[in-house]
DNA sequence: GGATGTGAAGTAGTTCACAGCC
DNA sequence: GGCTGTGAACTACTTCACATCC
């Protein structure tokens, strides 16, 4: 009985964020025909010790062959089991600008179980276009049932539509617009801010200092949670 | 000798990826009238304890007043300060296409010192068209002096156009495709990936665990910035 | 031989608790 | 009274080093 689905111990924050570059990594290397890889291959590509790929990996049960590394195949599997990525759910994007469509279209954002539920803007020459196979809702509509809700709108527009989100009893947020939102507890916010990559490049170009080795891959995972409205 | 461009002392990681989250709240504070702030709101808001907030200040030095908080407007300025933000660079944006077009568009990205130099694309009906107030330009052009290269292509292009800045002296690169690069030692690659957030979200979720457990969150009020860190 | 998996050691980051100052 | 700043304690994460197995 090879896993049955286990509650699986619980994995650190780190771990957490590096799984999903190790299983982009093994992807690429099966794209290309490779049936092994091992922990130092890993490593480099991720820009983290091999120690620490085997740590976190030993994290998932052990699966690697010593001598020989890892199959890719059992490794994207076990990644993607605790990652949960077999398991579906729904996801609503509000605000359709560049950003929206750029996030609607990419190959990269709705994959791993996510199922796109929705659109919504209240710009009126948006509204009815169709987008990603998605008619575009006015936002003053109800809102789809989903599990996460996406902000791509300005900052003006951000606290109004996680309070409709957080209506709509979506309790996991992702918010693109670079405003901090408050919701209540229970709700989970976590905050997408492109120019914070930037800044941290810069402070470690001037400061001589950090990640400026070679092929160094910096996943920045910023997530912040609950404040009580009101008070 | 109110701080002469001290070589700061080495801040760590996790200090770096929260201060320009913590500028973010002390600007829309100050954009609502507010002059003061304390350690405790900033934390609430932040998703971070109060405590991690004075340490995290502390390192920029000692301007909080015991009893009152800190001023807003002098906590901006030595935030900027930490991270270089009165210096400029020029930044070349690879790749015209939604994502290319919400980044240079964004009033979130070009900001605290970056300066948008030039556009590439290979599309010919892209080339020549004006986006945030630059021309489009061949990718087969020879590609502006700047200090930070975007890749916004399609994974197939990355490999191809990191090349091509390495090629220019750009040893800083923001990368957005869903593709892993190789470069020369020396030069830094930050990957920057839209799907490993909503992945981090649904394990989350999945598991009950974190920043959105289900009730014991409160205690935690917490959030997580996790790097990668190379050599 | 060669790479995994893991106790043990080391390092980095966070939280506690309180002295110090407004 | 309130809140900062910081040594001390604690926790979490990483790295070392090596036994273990293919």
């Amino acid at each position: 009985m090879a896993t049955p689905r286990l509650r699986s111990k619980k994995l650190s924050e780190p771990t957490i964020a590096r799984l999903p570059v190790y299983q982009r990594i093994a992807e690429g290397w099966s794209h290309r025909g490779q049936k092994r890889i091992d922990s130092q291959q890993i490593g480099e590509m991720a820009g983290v010790t091999a120690t620490t790929v085997r740590r976190d990996l030993a994290g998932l049960g052990s699966f690697g062959t010593r001598g020989a590394g890892y199959d890719v195949g059992v490794l994207t599997e076990r990644i993607a089991e605790a990652l949960g990525h077999d398991r579906h759910y729904d996801v609503v994007v509000v605000g359709i600008g560049n950003l929206g469509r750029a996030l609607v279209n990419s190959s990269n954002f709705l994959i791993r179980g996510a199922r796109l539920a929705a659109l919504y803007d209240n710009d009126p020459s948006v509204i009815g276009q169709m987008v990603g196979g998605h008619e575009v809702r006015a936002l003053s509509d109800p809102i789809s049932p989903a599990t996460v809700g996406v902000i791509c709108t300005p900052a003006s527009a951000a606290q109004d539509v996680a309070d409709r989100l957080v209506g709509a009893e979506i309790h996991a947020i992702l918010n693109f617009a670079p405003q901090v939102v408050t919701v209540p507890l229970g709700t989970a916010v976590h905050y997408v801010d492109f120019s914070i990559e930037l800044q941290i490049l810069m402070y470690h170009l001037n400061n001589g200092t950090g990640p400026l080795g070679g092929g160094v891959l910096h996943s920045l995972g910023l997530a912040s949670a609950n404040a009580l409205r009101g008070s």
